[in-house]
DNA sequence: GCAAAAGTGTTGCCGGTACACCCATGC
DNA sequence: GCATGGGTGTACCGGCAACACTTTTGC
C-alpha cells in the first residue's frame, strides 16, 4: 500500500448505478432490477447500473444504461458519490459512480416491467446486491436534505400540477406533513411555482388550479 | 483520446485529486504542486493526486498520495465529486475522485515546500492544469457551503483556540463578517464548542480564553 | 498611560408556525 | 344535498441582526 508500489496502469473497472426515485402511491419507491450471479447474489435485486465505456462521460454511461438496459429515457439525474469499497463487488474490483434519479409518477407508470424490473418502497428496498443498500441510503438521505433547499422536486412531478399534489410529494419524501396554508404561502411567494389559470376538474370535489414550475432547470433555494 | 492510443492509457484510469485547503495569513489557500508535462502542460500548477491501485479505496489512494507526493499526514478528508469528462487529461482517459482536504495553518506551515508545492491563495490559483481549475471551484463552493451547516471548521484550526481565531476562519473561507456577539454566542448556545479555562497570553492585549470543539468528527447543525 | 484585542446584553423586526372555516364540484 | 378535497388570513412567538462600551494585558 505504500509509494514503492508500481503504478499500476491496469484497466479500471468503472460502472455507475442509478437509485432512480419516483413518488407511486404516496410512497418513495426506487426501480430494482434482479440480480442473479452465482454463486455470490442468487435471486437478489439491485440498483441498474453498468459499466462506463471508454469513449464515454459517466453522465452518458448513466443515460445509455438507462435507455438500453430499463428503457427509461429522459430523467433527472445528479452524481451522488463514487463508492470504491475493495470488495463491493465480489467477483473483482469495481469502481461505481453513484448516481440519484427522479422521475414523474406517470412516467413511471410507463416504464416497461417485462425485464423483471420493480417500483419497490424504500424501506421494503433492503438486502440489495453488491453494496446497493449503502448506495440508497446515501440516496434517499441526499434527496430528503435537496428538497428542502432546492427545486428538485420539479422532477418528481409532471409539468402541471396541483398545489396538494405538490405538497404531497414533499410529505411523502420527507415523511412528515406540512401546513396546508404554510406550505403555499411559502412557495408562491418565494415564487418558484406558479399557477397557469387552468384548472383540473373531473373529480368529486372543487376543481383544482394547475401550476408549473417557474424557469427550467434545478434552483437553489430556502424552504425549511 | 480514443481508443487508438497506447496500451496502457487504453482505458479509463482511476486517479484521486485533492484540493487540500487551509487558512494562511487570512487568506483561503490551497495546496498545488508543479505540472510540466509536454506538450500540454508545460510549466503549469495542479492539485497533487494520482492513481488508485487495484487494491485500495479512493480514500486509501488520498492518504497515500498525500503521504508520498506531499508529505502530509493525518489530514481530513471528504469526497466531493468524480470527474470523468473524456479530455480532461489529454494523455488518455482519466477518471478522478476528487476529495476535499482541510488542515490547520499550523499543520500547513510545516508542509515542506522542497517537491516545488506552494500555498496559493485560491483567488490566485487559476489556470491549473487539466480540469483543475473546475475541481477547485467545486471544492471552494463545498468548503463555503459545509461551513454553514456542519462543524468542518475544526479541522481549519488547532485543538485549542481563540474564539477570535475561530470566527476569522469563518470570515476568510465566506468572504464575509459577521458581528462578533452574535457570533459568539450562536456558537456557544448551539453548544459546538465549549471553553477549556486556559488562556492565550503573550499578546500585547488582553489574554483570550482557548476553546474546544465539543464531540469528535464533524457533526450537522444550523449556523447560519 | 496607551495601544490593542477580549469580552459582554438588549431591543426591534421579520419570518415561521399554529390554527378553522367556507367554497366548488360530482354524484 | 352531501361528500370530497380546494382554497384562504391572522396572531403569536422565537430567532436573527444591529448596536457600544468596559476590561485586561504588554510595552
Amino acid at each position: 500500500m505504500s509509494g514503492n508500489q508500481k503504478p499500476a496502469l491496469r484497466f479500471a473497472v468503472l460502472a455507475i448505478d442509478v437509485a432512480l426515485f419516483a413518488v407511486l402511491d404516496r410512497r418513495l419507491s426506487v426501480l430494482l432490477i434482479p440480480v442473479d450471479r452465482p454463486p455470490h447474489f442468487l435471486n437478489r435485486r439491485g440498483l441498474p447500473g453498468g459499466l462506463i465505456a471508454p469513449e464515454e462521460t459517466a453522465e452518458q454511461a448513466v443515460a445509455r444504461h438507462l435507455r438500453d438496459k430499463a428503457e427509461v429515457s429522459r430523467v433527472y439525474v445528479e452524481q451522488l458519490a463514487t463508492f470504491s469499497g475493495i470488495d463491493r463487488d465480489p467477483r473483482g474490483r469495481v469502481v461505481s459512480v453513484a448516481y440519484l434519479g427522479l422521475m414523474p409518477a406517470e412516467q413511471a407508470a410507463a416504464v416497461p416491467l417485462a425485464l423483471g424490473q420493480r417500483w419497490v418502497p424504500v424501506e421494503q428496498a433492503k438486502h440489495l446486491a453488491y453494496d446497493h443498500d449503502e448506495i440508497l441510503a446515501a440516496a434517499c438521505e441526499r434527496l430528503r436534505a435537496r428538497l428542502g433547499y432546492s427545486t428538485i422536486a420539479r422532477h418528481l412531478l409532471p409539468r402541471e400540477f396541483t398545489l396538494t399534489e405538490l405538497q404531497q410529494t414533499y410529505e411523502t419524501v420527507c415523511g412528515r406533513a406540512f401546513d396546508k396554508r404554510n406550505f403555499r404561502k411559502k412557495l408562491l411567494e418565494v415564487g418558484i411555482v406558479h399557477p397557469t389559470g387552468k384548472m383540473r376538474t373531473g373529480q368529486p370535489s372543487r376543481p383544482a388550479e394547475l401550476h408549473r414550475f417557474a424557469g427550467t432547470g434545478v434552483s437553489v433555494i430556502v424552504l425549511f
